[in-house]
DNA sequence: CAGACGTGGAC
DNA sequence: TGTCCAAGTCT
């Protein structure tokens, strides 16, 4: 094959470090400038595990709150196994990417059915459970049972990109990346070198204007001394993002119960409910396309009425804008068409089911209407 | 293997 | 209002 014509990505050496320094003086600032998070005053892996899935993609800040009220819900691993996926889609509510909620809970059962209840050690077998990728993996063992595995999280990859000065965005780099965390992880003190790390991508070498008067790692930080801290790591490229317009109805029934549906487990939101609606077609009206998606959907007629709101919302991939409508339901029975299930509810019970963000704020208009 | 997958904080 | 991105994984 001639690859004269072929683009050969680019081999990145990595430097060389003064590991024993390195590592030390890392341990060091850890041991007095660490965070204190509840997570690291336990190494059973359930407590442990139960914080990683959460933190992924989603800020320390955020997650304290789920945290507490998660491990009142579910204090053990048997406890999340044993318990309905409703109820654990509940308690995730608002935190978002739920198919990490549904995978902790299958995995939980896995553990539960097929380990006997007891969290693996070998990192073969916690990588074959639902929703625990290689970071998660690392993170869980390192912190649990103070194992030897590297992870590369965002706040690493921000690190390890300035430490080694990564020419090209983290995602293009990710094999040097690692390469690196492996290299530099301390094998004798991984549990408290992995949180470290962390802790040092997430309170000085932060995104915009890192601390660097104050990192452990000046003397080492090859993007510090080339003074190029501010412009590492490259960001990655973006694509606009597509905006869809949806009519979404809240229908009330002659008995003043609001109709709701359960979306499809897998995919956007898998597994919670809403109140239905769909994309609204180019030169289609809100009302017609309101009344359509219903008929389509659930294969009832309904009167759309006044509208309630408009609400902008903004997912990773896309924003919406939601046209709500107040509608009142005619004739036809209801029938699961394109989601798992029906239901008519009132508004005291409504809050039982969760639902994702978008449509809280319309539970709310409802409710002080 | 890029794209799918939520939400909120920071600027 | 817009952009970036946070303790990533799955397909």
């Amino acid at each position: 094959m001639n690859d004269k014509n072929k683009l050969v990505a680019k081999e990145i050496t990595l430097p060389v470090f003064n590991l024993a320094d390195l590592r030390q003086s890392l341990l060091t600032w850890y041991q007095q400038q660490g965070r204190q998070l509840p997570w690291r005053n336990t190494r059973d892996p359930y407590l442990i595990w139960v914080s990683e899935i959460m933190l992924q993609q989603t800020q320390v800040k955020t997650v304290l709150p789920y945290y507490q009220r998660w491990l009142d819900t579910f204090p053990t691993l048997e406890s999340l196994a044993k318990a309905e996926l409703q109820g654990v889609l509940k308690a995730w509510e608002g935190l978002g990417y739920y198919s990490r909620a549904r995978n902790l809970h299958k995995a939980a059962q896995i553990v539960l059915n097929e380990y006997n209840g007891v969290f693996p050690q070998q990192l073969s077998d916690v990588l074959t459970l639902p929703g625990i990728g290689r970071t998660t993996a690392g993170g869980i063992l390192s912190a649990a049972f103070n194992q030897s595995v590297s992870i590369l999280d965002g706040n690493v990859k921000r690190v390890l990109s300035r430490l080694m000065a990564l020419p090209v965005p983290p995602k293009k780099g990710l094999k040097s990346l690692w390469q690196l965390s492996d290299l530099i992880l301390d094998p004798e003190n991984p549990r408290d070198f992995n949180q470290a790390l962390m802790d040092l991508g997430a309170e000085i070498c932060v995104k915009t204007k890192p601390r660097c008067l104050l990192c452990p790692w000046t003397s080492h930080c090859l993007a510090y001394q080339q003074g190029q801290q501010n412009q590492l790591p490259m960001t990655e490229t973006t694509k606009p993002l597509p905006h869809k317009k949806i009519g979404v109805a809240v229908i009330y029934n002659d008995a003043g119960l609001i109709l709701i549906d359960r979306r499809p487990n897998k995919g956007l939101l898998g597994g919670l409910w809403e109140f239905p609606g769909g994309k609204i077609e180019p030169d289609e009206t809100v009302e017609d396309c309101i009344k359509r998606e219903i008929k389509e959907e659930i294969d009832i007629e309904i009167e759309v009425g006044e509208n309630l709101v408009n609400l902008d919302h903004a997912y990773t991939h896309f924003k919406v804008t939601l046209y709500v409508h107040i509608c009142r339901y005619l004739t036809g029975e209801p029938k699961p068409i394109e989601c798992e299930e029906i239901r008519w509810v009132s508004l005291e019970e409504i809050d039982q089911f969760p639902f994702p963000k978008a449509n809280t704020k319309i539970i709310e208009m409802l409710k002080n209407r």
